[in-house]
DNA sequence: ATTTATCTATCTATCACTTGATAGGTGAAA
DNA sequence: TTTCACCTATCAAGTGATAGATAGATAAAT
């Protein structure tokens, strides 16, 4: 619990949120992370025994970290539309200004080559966003779960898929024009 | 041009397809695709010197397979809502029905690690999507050039995010959550 | 009509390289 | 003296890619 070794651990994991943004589950190897890190690869090991296990890890803190964010969607200090925006610019953040996808979106689309502990991660971190999202629009339009369930996912799948036109495209102007009715819409 | 050949060839296409479906660019090897098809890994060689030219084949030839099967925009004995819910039916068929996601959404979370030639071929699917539909809302809504291709943004985003939130929750009712919106908006 | 040459589609065998992972050693700190 | 955090060295498996051989079809030359 020292200094240098929670050190290099907290380096092992950003280093690899990076790498995976920047490419996802297959696209950065063990040699990739210690060199980043400034160690060898067998070190990497040492902290996490399995790339499965690395990769859950930092889902984990990223899902946790994100959760720290989010405000109480049923606090009446804030305002509801706020709730909206903040979460959208939040998106914003990562697919525009750092120009890569979030993780989850990457994670998403390697599914089928994901180990079983990253999937159950992401499992979560969709959960937490869906369920926090419906309870922020039961409040905004003062309706039913089922419906602020089908906002949440509107809102979500257009989150989403921005990140992937933003790419695809190569021009960051999608994500405003993907996202401009829900800009207006709760202005 | 003889019978077996090019059925070697589009067998080959054909499995690649599916695997770039199912994994992505990295999910798959020329030994699983021979393998597959039924031949040897160097014969796929012979047929598409490389990974890149495999793919980069693959999207062309789904790219003009799409391009056959979208009506004319402009056609007045098409109603235009019918344009709109076609185009949202087939995107549903692949990741519903066949509970994988589009080629396009696949290959651009792979962006970081495509080939050019491959990338060439993704920005072209793009274009050609984001143009017919922005063609189309021109001529539904009889806005100009740029909010039709702000609303042909918006729906885009939903498709590719739907995609991937019934990936991601595994749960296919996420794809009807989420594009409800567009189908009661042109009912 | 027969031979010769070329082309096609496949094969076997192998290359250099990268991958995730493991075994075992080293020095410092507790 | 045991634990920690790193190291060196190595492994087996898999990667994309190439070289060279072979059988069969086609075409050209004799």
């Amino acid at each position: 619990m020292k200094d240098t070794k929670v050190d290099t651990k907290s380096k092992i994991m950003d280093v690899t949120e990076a790498f995976i943004s920047q490419g996802g589950y297959g696209a950065f190897s063990f040699r990739d992370i210690a060199e980043a890190v400034g160690i060898k690869s067998a070190s990497v090991h040492y902290h996490f025994p399995t790339k499965g296990d690395l990769v859950a890890a930092v889902m984990a803190r990223y899902t946790h970290a994100f959760s720290l964010m989010l405000p109480d969607p049923c606090s009446a200090r804030v305002n509801t539309k706020d709730l909206i925006h903040g979460f959208i610019d939040g998106f914003k953040a990562k697919v525009v200004d750092q120009m890569n996808m979030s993780l989850c979106t990457m994670l998403t689309s390697d599914k089928s080559s994901l180990p079983d502990a990253v999937c159950q991660e992401l499992a979560i971190f969709y959960k937490l966003k869906l369920d926090w999202l419906t309870q922020v629009f039961m409040r905004i339009e003062q309706t039913h779960e089922e419906e602020a369930l089908t906002k949440a996912s509107q809102l979500l799948a257009c989150l989403h898929g921005a990140s992937i036109l933003v790419q695809g495209a190569n021009d960051s102007a999608f994500f405003d024009r993907a996202l401009s009715h829900w800009r207006t819409a709760y202005n």
